[in-house]
DNA sequence: TTCATATTATAACAAATGCTATAATATATG
DNA sequence: CATATATTATAGCATTTGTTATAATATGAA
């Protein structure tokens, strides 16, 4: 899976809007909404703040293991 | 004290280098560098990061107190 | 001191981000 | 259905970041 789909997974899986997810991360809205579409991928310090994130939300190890690598 | 000197405090206090506070915070050693000298501001992402790290390290209160307002 | 090594400073360029505004689409409520 | 509200998509522009390369400075060992 790309990372846009990772993201709208992660999002769906937490029922957040893009607005709130990118509050959670410190990113901004727009940030969210490029990845989700494919325009930009994130920089290091955003895959790491994802990666953190899904960890305390529990999520799907199988949704988080390959993160770190986009 | 401006950020730069506040990044050169929590180096300092750590006795760290500036590519070793790089790769702790997932930044490059460019951004750190870039931050000391004033060229850069951090960004949302990297105020967070800078702000969690210190914590974790237990470092003075008095010196990141202001770490999310830069 | 001399020399090798490590650390720091600086620059250029592409890419990502933050901000703002606007349009398009979805959702809910009457 | 109609319409207000929320969410998502897109764009432009300034700033920050990542990468790479190079120079300057500091540090330590012979």
């Amino acid at each position: 899976m790309d990372f846009a789909q990772t993201v709208k997974e992660i999002r769906a899986k937490l029922n957040m809007s893009q607005e709130q997810l990118a509050r959670e991360l410190h990113v901004s809205f727009a940030t969210v909404n490029r990845w989700e579409n494919g325009k930009n991928s994130p920089n290091m310090l955003a895959k790491k703040a994802l990666y953190d994130f899904c960890n305390e939300k529990g999520l799907n190890e199988a949704l988080i293991k390959h993160l770190l690598d986009y």
